[in-house]
Formats: C-alpha cells, structure tokens, sequence
DNA sequence: GCGTCCAGGTCTACC
DNA sequence: GGTAGACCTGGACGC
C-alpha cells in the first residue's frame, strides 16, 4: 500500500531545473525518470531503515509516493526538503546576476537550486568519486558502494551505504569490488572517523567557521582538494568557489575565451565580481544547455 | 591487439 | 607557497 505525502514550494523553485541541476541525479540511489521527469531515491528514516520514494512535482507541489505505508513521512519530508533545497534563498544570487543578458535564463528557468543528496555524508563520498576519472567511473563506484554496501528498501532498491556499512569492509574490497583504485584507503579511512564520530560532516551545513577555515577542514579528509572541497561547499549552500575541474575549464574554454586554455586565474577574474556567489554563477553559466 | 592519453584531482616530497 | 611525479580505472584513440 502507498504512502504519500505533499509539499508546497516556493515561488522561485522548478522542479526539473534542480533535478537537472548538475549530475548528482545519475549517481545512484537516485534515478531520473525524464519522460514523466520523476526522480525515485532510497532514504533512511530516523529508524535507519532504508525507504524507497519517488518524487515529482503535481499541481505545484512536490508529490512523495512511498512503497511502505508503516514509514514517519517526518524525516522523509526532512530529507526531501534537504535534496530539492526548498529552503534555500536564491535572491542574493539572482540580484548578483541582474543586468546580465546572458544569464537572464536563470532566473527565468528558476536555476540555481543544485541538487545534494540526503545527507553530507553521501555527498562527500560522492565527491571523491568525482575525482581523476571519467563520469563513467563515477557511476559506477556509486553504483557499486550501493549495491554491494547499502541496505534493501522493501521493493528491493538499494540507499546509499552507511559510515558503519563503508567502514565494515577492507581497503582490498574496495580495489576488488568497488573499483575505486587508490580511492580505495582513503573510503576506509574516512569510513571509520565518521563511524566513531570523529568526524560528521552533517555539522559543515550548519558551521559557523568562515568558509576558508571550512574548506581547510573538509581538506583534511583524504581525497578531498581544492575542487572536491568547493564543490562540498556548494552542496552546503557556500558559493565562493569556483570548483574549477577539467569539465568546467573546458566550457569556460568554449564559452569566454575561444576554446583556448587560459589559466585558472583568467576564470577567476572573469567570475570576481559575482562575489560569493560566483561558484553558482559559473556553474549556471556553463549549463544553459542543460536545462529547458 | 597494444600502447598512450585523459577524465568532473589529490597526495607527498622537495625546494 | 609552488611544483613534479605518482596514482587506480576504463574508455577513446592511433597505429
């Protein structure tokens, strides 16, 4: 039996422009339906059991249908609100972005909203798998840590592993299994500080540190540099980094500078007026495309 | 079929 | 603080 639930969004959200927003929606648990644009997920409620959802927008509103009906619907909302980052304020970016014709779309298209998964902790896993090899490798690390590490919903689908879970297993599993080469000692490091509670990057959405002294301390953890840790930043709604990676260059390439490579501090210039805002202007800048 | 390059980079050693 | 070289994987490409 269904369980569903509703909820209103605010004026400036779209749906498909933040499901769309970067590539996190092919990353599993999450799977992008675009013909009926649903976006189906594996949560954990409070009880740490793993809860199938699929969530789409109906009469404006965002519509959560569950697989178990004996599921609190509190955290799932929670959690839906944290993905689609209902709660986020976007008029300092779209003021920061007034009078610039080619950025115009955004507000139009209401971008802006990237995004994240349920929680921090599955962000930055995936984040390290972002780095130093193709999107493919990506999805499929994710892919793996999922299926060979996360706990089954009723339907059968996968959430994303837990710290405990990550931390369960050997450096070699993660070579042989997951597929994650090098990555492979700094997942068991990682895994067991935040198992033990040495770490919870839950505690960097809400940190009060300036956001250098933030970035250091997420740099902290192995694998993560300066791209993975703006990019984290970015996920924990701090946008003066740029999180310059190969895909980004190379559109900053095509798009301002004559598909010629020009050095990382060109970009930054071309961005320093955006303020704290330029790691979400160049981000839009590069993705019109993406959205319509 | 084989070798090389390079992806949504980072780490360590060294200067 | 800046830089060189090493690092897993797997697909694309040239030969």
């Amino acid at each position: 039996m269904k369980h569903t639930a509703f909820i209103g969004v605010p004026a400036d959200f779209s749906f498909r422009s933040t499901v769309y927003s970067h590539g996190w929606c092919e990353l599993a648990p999450f799977e992008l339906d675009v013909e009926d644009w649903r976006l189906s997920c594996v949560f954990r409620d409070d009880d740490n059991n793993a809860v199938s959802a699929v969530i789409f927008e109906e009469n404006d509103r965002i519509r959560i249908d569950l697989a178990n009906s004996k599921v609190d619907l509190t955290s799932i909302i929670r959690d839906t609100r944290h993905l689609l980052r209902l709660d986020d304020d976007l008029n300092e970016f779209y003021r920061s972005i007034e009078g610039h014709d080619r950025l115009r779309w955004v507000r139009e298209r209401r971008a802006g909203r990237l995004l994240r998964s349920a929680n921090v902790w599955e962000d930055l896993v995936k984040t390290i798998c972002t780095t130093n090899c193709s999107w493919g490798l990506t999805k499929s690390m994710v892919s793996n840590l999922v299926e060979k590490l996360g706990a089954p919903a009723d339907n059968g689908k996968k959430a994303f592993p837990t710290a405990e879970a990550m931390a369960s297993v050997s450096e070699k599993f993660y070579r042989d299994e997951i597929r994650a080469g090098y990555r492979s000692p700094y997942f068991v490091e990682l895994a067991e500080n935040v198992a033990s509670g040495k770490l919870d990057p839950q505690k960097w959405l809400t940190s009060d540190l300036p956001t250098p002294e933030l970035k250091k301390e997420m740099k902290r953890v192995k694998g993560v540099g300066d791209y993975a840790a703006e990019n984290l930043l970015k996920l924990v709604g701090r946008y003066d980094g740029l999180a310059l990676d190969s895909w980004l260059r190379s559109q900053f390439y095509k798009n301002h500078n004559k598909d010629k490579v020009c050095p990382d501090k060109k970009i930054e210039r071309h961005y320093k007026d955006f303020g704290k805002c330029r790691g979400l202007v160049i981000w839009c800048d590069m993705t019109e495309k993406w959205i319509n």
